[in-house]
DNA sequence: TAGATTGTTAATCGATTAACAATC
DNA sequence: TAGATTGTTAATCGATTAACAATC
């Protein structure tokens, strides 16, 4: 990493797609592509991916490109994917359990260790071969196991109790798929889900949409 | 409507949060905020606040504020949330069926008509009150039942497959889950949850974070 | 009326794009 | 070497913040 300068939030967002089109072309066998080229294909301009890029070193060479391999590792890892973290899942409702069977995520690294939940009907049953665990003994449980992320799929109302326990057990960052809004302190790291606020938006732009034109009109 | 400008898409990304806090202080029973106590409570600066919400015209009374009800209905009806809106989500993985079963939605309008899947075994099944289809006559339903979004919860090598069944059909949006970026006519609007995106960008928070200190050092 | 607070214009800040010298 | 393409600085664009006149 050449620069110390802060790295705005706005390129950190563009690092996962640069990794997934990198992904991309290593499956198809390329293994180098300028950024003349890779504009065209993910839809930043030259410019931009050369300014992104060179943010966190010179992963390039003049006259030749970026060389992909290279490339998806660097940005692997400046993303922290070359580590592995220990997650816990609070509550099982149709979200929880979906993060819960999500199987993805073991590809690059994340574990998911354990379930909790408050319902005494769920506690000691297994999803996806992880035990769920009575919410009652989460703050031991993170602090004895070590755990990094804490995912929050409870109802809003709890979901800031949630935080407040996961953080004082020492988690390092919070997945919050709750539509709140957290306070957590200031090394803890938060990424919020906002999925209805995703679907509010997508209302927004398809209304906005038909005032411009209005296509295959019914 | 007062201004006919371009809104900015960080503007629209902001109106469902407004939403969000303004049903929070209904619920409280608060009648009328001005735009410093919004401030202090959203965290977005008062200025902001002005300026986004007059970008879509006069909501507030000055030496006064802004009326919660009113300024509520007034985003709403900005997001299209006054509107109801016909959908089907295709793919009945671990995260089609927590979509399928996640009824917040019922609240804003947002209807799941039906579900499409090409496994045999699944067909015919109903998940939380709703049929489960052939994916082979998506397009015929669609048209038929005129259908306003398509929720994408397949696996990414077919996304796009089925977002031109869902764009060819009619649908007015579409709503995507699978890890891949679309590609609709300009006339669909398209709204991506890239949730491993956003637990990449968690995990470089969480690395970042711990180079500035390292409090309660395990 | 006086005080409060908006609506709106102007100033600032930050992010994106353009340009080009460095260099493989 | 000549051509290509990066790394990086400068110019532009857009979004946020500050300031203040309008007005309830």
């Amino acid at each position: 990493m050449k620069k110390d300068a802060k790295i705005s939030n706005a390129v950190i967002k563009r690092l996962p797609r640069y990794r997934r089109y990198l992904r991309e072309l290593q499956k198809k066998g390329v293994d180098k592509i300028s950024s003349r080229e890779f504009s065209r294909l993910i839809g930043y301009t030259a410019s931009q991916i050369r300014q992104d890029l060179n943010s966190f070193g010179g992963f390039g060479q003049q006259g030749y490109g970026y060389n992909v391999d290279g490339l998806y590792n660097e940005i692997s890892a400046i993303l922290g994917l070359d580590k592995h973290y220990k997650m816990v899942v609070v509550g099982v409702g149709n979200l929880g359990r979906a993060i819960a069977n999500y199987t993805s995520y073991y590809k690059t690294g994340f574990i998911i260790d354990t379930i909790f939940e408050v319902s005494p009907a769920i506690i000691g049953n297994s999803i996806n071969g992880v035990e769920v665990r009575d919410y009652d003994h989460i703050v031991e449980y993170v602090e004895e196991n070590d755990i990094d992320i804490g995912i929050i799929c409870t109802p809003k109302e709890v979901a800031q109790e949630v935080a407040d326990k996961l953080c004082f057990a020492g988690v390092r960052g919070i997945w919050n798929f709750a539509p709140v809004d957290l306070e957590v302190p200031d090394y803890v790291a938060l990424e919020n889900v906002h999925i209805s606020d995703s679907l509010h938006a997508l209302a927004y732009h398809m209304n906005k949409q038909s005032k411009e034109q209005g296509k295959k009109d019914k």
